[in-house]
DNA sequence: TTTTAGGTATGATAAATATCATTAATTTTA
DNA sequence: TAAAATTAATGATATTTATCATACCTAAAA
C-alpha cells in the first residue's frame, strides 16, 4: 500500500520541501510506488524518462558505460535523494545508469506534475537549480581529481566519502556493501590494484577489512593521504 | 561605449534570448562592460560573485587549482557563453578559476537582476536550468573519461573536442593558442608527456604541429583513436 | 642585435599502474 | 551439503606515465 507523499519524511531532505499542500496532495495521486531489486537498474543510460524517482530507501550506484565496456561509478545515491532531474530539466536522454545495489523502494512522479510544479512554484525551481548546480560543483572537482591525483590519494578519498555519505554500521563498518570491482570502478582503476591498495591500507592499520565491509581506523590518516601526504 | 544588451548577438546564444524587451533594458541599464586582458581573472575559486558574465568575444579557460598546486583546464569558454549562472543559483562560492586566454569583452550583470529574472521569467529559468543540466552531463561523461581512457585516448578526444568548439582558422588550425602544458593540464597528464605524444601524432600524419597551432589533419583517426582503436 | 627567459622537444630512467597467472576464500546453485 | 561459480588476494611481468636532464627554438627585453 503506497503511502501519502504529504507524510513521507524524505521530503523534509530535497525539493519536495518546498511543496504546498495542494501539490504534494497531487503528487500523491499520481506517483506509483516500486520495488527496485538488487542489482535491477532504475534508469538506463541513453533511456528517455517521463518522471522523477524520490528513493525511499536502499542504495544505488549511478554509472556510465565506456566504450571499452568498462563500467565508471560516477555516484552512490541514497534514501531522500532524488533522481532523473537532470534528465527531465535538459529535456535530454538519460546520461547514467541508476543500479540498486540492494533492494529499493523508490516513487515515481510523473513528468507532467514536475514540469507543471516547476511552472508554478519558484522555490522549488529554484530547489532544483541549486541540487543540480552543487551536482556540478562537485562533479567539477571530481574531474579534477580523477586527472591529476594517483590512484592511491583516489582510494583514501573515496573511503572518506564513502563513510560520510553511508555512515557505519554497529560495527562500525562503513554502511555499504560493494564488490572490490565496484570500488575499483569508482575510482577508475583495475581491480587488482584497488585490492592491492586496500592491503596496503590495511598492513598500515588505516583500515580493517572484514570480508567485504570496510572499517576506517585512522580517519585523518585517509583525509591525508587523499591530499597527497 | 558600452552598448544596448536588445541589440546584442550574443542574447541569441544563451538563455537570454527568453528574456522580454523590458527585461533587456533593465539588464542593459545595470550591466558594466569589461575589458580583460589575456592572463587575467574574471572568476576566481573561493571567491564570492556578485552576478552574471556573458562572454561578447575572447576565449577562456576554466581551471580548478589542485592540492598539490598543479591546474586542471575542466571547461573552455568563448564568445556567447555565460559564466557565473551555477554558483548565483545554488548561492555557494565560485568554484573555479576563468582565466582569459585572450583579451575579452564581458558584460557583467547583478546579480538582483538576475534573481529578479528567475522568478519572473520561468522561460529564463528553464533555460539556464537546461544550460546547468546538459553541463552536468558533459561533466560525468568527463568523469569517466578521464579515470578510464589512457592519456593517449584523451587527447585525440581533447583534440576533436576544441577544434569543434574554437573552428579552424584560415590556415585550417584549431583556431585557438594553448601552450603545451595547457594541454597537458586539459587531459590531466605531464607537460612532456603531452609533448610526446603530439609529437607521435604528427609523425603519423594524424595532426600537424605548426608553432603552437594544431592542425587536424584526420579527424576520423583521432575520434577513433579517443575510443581506444 | 644580443641576451635572456620561457616554451618546446627528446632521451634516459624511475615510478605507477595494468595485465596475466595462480591460489584462496566466499557465495551461489544444484 | 557438495559442486560450481564468483570474488578476493597476491606474485610476476609488461606497459604506461612521470620525472629528470639536456638541448633547442622562439619571442621578448635590454
Amino acid at each position: 500500500m503506497s503511502s501519502k507523499c504529504r507524510q513521507c519524511i524524505i521530503k523534509r531532505f530535497n525539493a519536495l520541501k518546498t511543496l504546498t499542500h495542494d501539490e504534494l496532495e497531487k503528487f500523491s495521486d499520481h506517483k506509483t510506488s516500486l520495488i527496485i531489486k538488487k542489482g535491477d537498474n532504475l534508469m538506463t543510460e541513453g533511456n528517455a524518462i517521463n518522471g522523477l524517482y524520490c528513493i525511499k530507501d536502499g542504495k544505488a550506484k549511478l554509472t556510465k558505460l565506456n566504450t571499452n565496456g568498462k563500467e565508471q561509478i560516477i555516484k552512490f545515491i541514497k534514501g531522500g535523494d532524488i533522481l532523473g532531474q537532470r534528465s527531465i530539466l535538459s529535456d535530454e536522454l538519460v546520461g547514467l545508469n541508476a543500479i540498486a545495489l540492494e533492494d529499493m523502494h523508490v516513487c515515481f512522479i510523473p513528468k507532467g506534475d514536475i514540469i507543471e510544479t516547476i511552472r508554478v512554484n519558484n522555490n522549488f525551481s529554484l530547489q532544483m537549480m541549486r541540487n543540480i548546480s552543487h551536482q556540478l560543483n562537485e562533479a567539477n572537482t571530481s574531474i579534477s581529481q580523477m586527472a591529476q591525483k594517483p590512484v592511491k590519494d583516489r582510494l583514501a578519498d573515496t573511503l572518506v566519502q564513502l563513510e560520510d555519505l553511508f555512515g557505519v554500521d554497529n560495527e562500525g563498518c562503513i554502511d555499504v556493501v560493494l564488490t572490490r570491482e565496484e570500488i575499483a570502478n569508482t575510482i577508475g582503476t583495475a581491480t587488482e590494484s584497488a585490492i592491492r591498495l586496500l592491503s596496503n591500507l590495511k598492513k598500515d592499520g588505516v583500515i580493517d577489512l572484514i570480508g567485504k565491509k570496510i572499517k576506517i581506523i585512522n580517519k585523518n590518516t585517509l583525509k591525508n593521504l587523499s591530499e597527497g601526504y
